[in-house]
DNA sequence: CGAAAACCTAACCAGTTGGACAATTTTTCT
DNA sequence: AGAAAAATTGTCCAACTGGTTAGGTTTTCG
């Protein structure tokens, strides 16, 4: 999993969450809440105040569990982390293209669909200029690519897919996919729908699919 | 250009500041600087105190010519309108398709390497629901695409590209160009560059151009 | 020139926010 | 039960923020 990489403050067991059915409950409320409240106001715009309001809680009982607001966000990021290692899937030389591919671009698209809150906070924390992330940027997240381009070389040298650079390829995916969650309220403005659908999705899907892989040159 | 949406306050002519030559040149340093300080700290986090610094000015001066942080805040996003509006360049039924797409895609491209502040305000603007942007994306956008719909719709009956969805098709486009501004600090930690260099943006130019162009169906 | 208009800014203010703390209640465990 | 540990909260506060104001300086223009 991640070596090089830990935004939680444990050194510990990466598993089972410490203390008591009390702690356990208030520090999960806690953190979702925070998740809706960072989203919709961004880190400054933030308070402590509406993360305790939304999770039922006193405020001074938020700071009980979670020092400060940073170690609130840093914990909300870090399960963001865990779910971007997560959606990434597998895509290994053995895969079919098309299959490996596909499969990654559906993943990435429902998780827009799943998680956009998440999505949205790692965007924001991308473009301040990632301060937490920068290391899990730097290194897992490199490392994943540097891997992936490999696949994607050899899959081109046994002319199953166009020679296309790698990381402009990753982006690309990323982006198309990642947008769904982040510029949700333009595209739903675009389409005329309030919110986007479930068939949105899978049209997004769809047409995500079928350019990149035909781009590509990805037989079926 | 644009009728049903007009952000700025003055209802008179869209050309020509207003005002003397210190007026103009003041109000010129402190959108400059508002548009740093709001890319880089977000909306609630950007401070009248710090964009004053910026702008070389007394905080109470750069009141004295926004009234509100807010009014500032209008005025960026205003510019930044104004900048897509002519970004979306011209894509017509008489235009050979790939060549349209292509110098659509480069323009769009090379704004996010020339104005990336802009292009993180609009996403920042975005992800926070567009509480500004709104109308302009309802309305305006909204049309653009919806005509656009229709030359790609008349190029696919002509077979001269793939019937794709046309709303889809721009949102990948938009995602794709756009993540070269907005995501500039994952995209540079992951090349390993500490910042994106002209060779980067023409490699994405290449990548994006070759996989939407031959995803599409359309002949060079 | 001279006065009106435009520009500038130090000082100030009221509201908000993250966080500290001490006192109290609840839970846990023997 | 009863003591220790954990949880809860009202209250307080220093720092900061957007914005005001009053009084000064500079620019403009007849």
């Amino acid at each position: 999993m991640v070596h090089s990489f830990d935004i939680e403050d444990d050194g510990g067991a990466d598993e089972a969450p410490q203390g008591g059915r009390i702690r356990q409950r208030n520090k999960a409320r806690i953190i979702a809440a925070a998740e809706k409240v960072f989203a919709e106001r961004g880190y400054d715009g933030a308070t402590t105040a509406e993360i305790a309001e939304i999770a039922g809680l006193a405020k001074s009982n938020v700071h009980y569990y979670f020092g400060t607001k940073e170690a609130i966000y840093r914990e909300v990021v870090a399960g963001i982390v865990d779910l971007w290692l997560k959606a990434f899937g597998e895509i290994t030389a053995e895969d079919d293209p098309a299959t490996a591919i596909s499969a990654y671009i559906r993943q990435k698209l429902l998780y827009s669909r799943k998680r956009p809150l998440a999505s949205r906070i790692f965007a924001t924390e991308i473009i301040r200029g990632a301060p937490i992330l920068r290391p899990f940027l730097e290194v897992d997240l490199r490392d994943w690519v540097e891997a992936k381009a490999k696949v994607l070389a050899l899959w081109a040298a046994q002319g199953r897919m166009d020679a296309v650079s790698p990381h402009h390829f990753f982006f690309m995916i990323w982006a198309a996919t990642q947008t769904y969650a982040d510029f949700a309220s333009q595209i739903s403005a675009v389409l005329g729908h309030k919110r986007l659908r479930e068939a949105d999705f899978e049209q997004a899907i769809a047409t995500v699919t079928a350019i990149v892989l035909k781009g590509c040159g990805i037989k079926a």
